[in-house]
DNA sequence: GATGAATGAGGATTCATTCAT
DNA sequence: AATGAATGAATCCTCATTCAT
């Protein structure tokens, strides 16, 4: 069968570049996410990956360029992921529960990612990647739509609704750009398995508080 | 009558220089709130002032000092407020309702104190002034007690009150750190008046739901 | 007699930091003459004034900024000058021996002018300051008037008259320009007493065949 | 037939490499005439050739070889050829119109070389290659010597004659380099095939009018 | 012959800070 | 108290060059 091959290829499709590239992204992930972006040096960046700073310019064209890479590419597939329950909508991922699980796991595997977009929030998005802006507005606007069809229209007035929203925005976001302060002060590790499976069964009771369904 | 003195006070209450000083809090306040510490700027802060750079050095010892005393300045005073409260428990604010329209009218006076805070918390509290350290770790662990020992207890499991903490904490200051954000994307302006009332509203409301009073 | 006055004051009237500018600018007008824009550091010029390249930005905001000022503060005079004949015109410096003089004498007491003007035009003009690109213009189209309605007319035919012009300014200029490589090759210095006089009476000479007075 | 040996010759004649190697000097040359030495970078030369940066070291091993190799191609065969003027002296080229139509012909087949030159002469000529240092002095010299043994020799003072020397040249070379900011400035297009006719003409005129032959 | 990747050296510029005035 | 000038350190970025492929 064909997937046996897999393994023996993947090493001739990443060539060595490309893995270059990608160490780079990792490093400025975590970076940008602790530091935001003028908190970074690309020194930083560079001392991270074991490279030196003219060798990022082989791969990104500029800070800014890097920035957006890491932006494009670490919550492009987490905002596709969440589109997709938005769109889909009351199908699929009716169970409130569901999503609730979904969102954290996906959140989870990614936790910087709440940090870096929440460092955009501050300052006021001016550096959010043009496909950022054509997602997060959207993916706020679909979201309210669901609920004002569904269940919360019968325990909220309309125009809380998108106040509702944020709420769980904040709750879901918030949670993970806390992790490390938390753990600093001596509150444990937000982001264990233990403590996370906690959020997780949290979240979902407050959503089922918040919008009971009869 | 105090009319009288009111002209001859003002002067000598703030002569000229603690003036000066003022605005320069009031001015990094607002930069330091929308860009952070590194993302800020003496440069940026004296313009705003309309001074120039060295007359910073009269007044604040370091621009480490200057932000110290911003957090100082800015969120003393609120933790305060907010100590007030959890500290009373269960005697004076009983009433949650209270509790968050207190909450939302401090918030709402000094709006840019959760977006410094929140830069302070994404980057692991570097640079937390001190008496914010102190501040904020018993601030959490009062109110976890006191929701502990109150009707939070009859309605979560005792390990996710933490959790219910930071939601609380999490729905309060993140409403303001979206702000800027929100209304740059067409949603409106999360700051003005009624804005405020129907998230004030909606608050109470949300902590009703979380924690029913039976 | 004021005058008396005038040693002393002129102290006075040239505080520390303006005489540092215009260090730097007789430092920049060398080497930009020298080296051309793009030939030229800002380490080259802080090193010859003898300061550190980031004083140069409490003088000038940039790299371009200084070379702007230098063009300015160079060419500015000089151009006044030869603006000054071209528009007494057939008045004051009919006599067209008076004019080379006058226009040696000029060019010889600031004799990096020419190649720093050279190096713009060479490149096209790129960075020619507004003020250069408002005074060269008119210059040479006042000058072919002047040809035009003078003796030139009966010499040369109509369109041959800026060819004319450009061959002046050349003759003009390109001597200075040559100046260093024509030491360098062993031909002596073009810039001494002697040989300015000598292209002084030659370049009257010169003229005085082109344009015979009949 | 000759026809059948051109189709099967040219490739041998100009093979891939070679003419790549071609291209880069010719986009070399375009470049140092317009930006000279220190403003031209390799990736412009690379971008106009379009080959990336390493090729260009395949076919010339430094920027500095490159530079000399534009030299020496492009200069190299102009100096020959007035070399050959200079030299055969008073026998074929007596006629300075002659010698005028040429030079003018040559200069205007490659109009970046005057730039390319004064470039360097500006400077110092501290790039100028030993071919054009071996060939620049003595052509000088020749040019005097012929002057000074033919009929200027009645109308100029003996040490004059250097500066007659000069002042050809910058009249012949200077109307190249000024060809672009000319256009620029609304003057018409130096190059085209009208103004050189012209400017031919008015050369060959100004040399009889200061070197007349009785 | 062509190129992606890497890099030492150096480019202009900014920053926080100091000091004399 | 305010500021012009000076500066060490660090910023982002470019350049010419090398090397393995």
């Amino acid at each position: 069968m064909s997937a046996s091959y897999a393994p023996t290829q993947a090493p001739a499709r990443t060539p060595k570049g490309e893995r270059t590239a990608e160490r780079i992204l990792d490093a400025a992930e975590e970076l940008f996410a602790e530091h935001g972006y003028a908190g970074t040096t690309l020194r930083d960046v560079a001392r991270r990956v074991g490279v030196r700073i003219p060798s990022l310019y082989n791969h990104f064209g500029s800070k800014e360029a890097l920035y957006g890479a890491v932006l494009d590419r670490g919550i492009g597939p987490v905002l596709a992921t969440l589109g997709e329950f938005v769109d889909s909508g009351s199908e699929r991922y009716r169970d409130s529960a569901l999503v609730v699980a979904r969102v954290m796991e996906v959140l989870g595997r990614h936790p910087h990612l709440p940090r870096l977009v929440q460092h955009e929030i501050l300052s006021g998005g001016q550096h959010l990647t043009p496909m950022l802006r054509d997602w997060i507005g959207p993916l706020f606007a679909r979201a309210r739509e669901i609920l004002e069809a569904g269940p919360a229209a019968r325990h909220w007035p309309a125009d809380e609704i998108p106040h509702l929203v944020l709420a769980f925005y904040h709750v879901a976001v918030g949670y993970f750009t806390m992790a490390p302060l938390y753990g600093q002060l001596g509150g444990g590790d937000l982001l264990d398995r233990e403590a996370l499976a906690r959020q997780t069964h949290f979240f979902t009771e407050l959503v089922r508080r918040l919008l009971p369904e009869d």
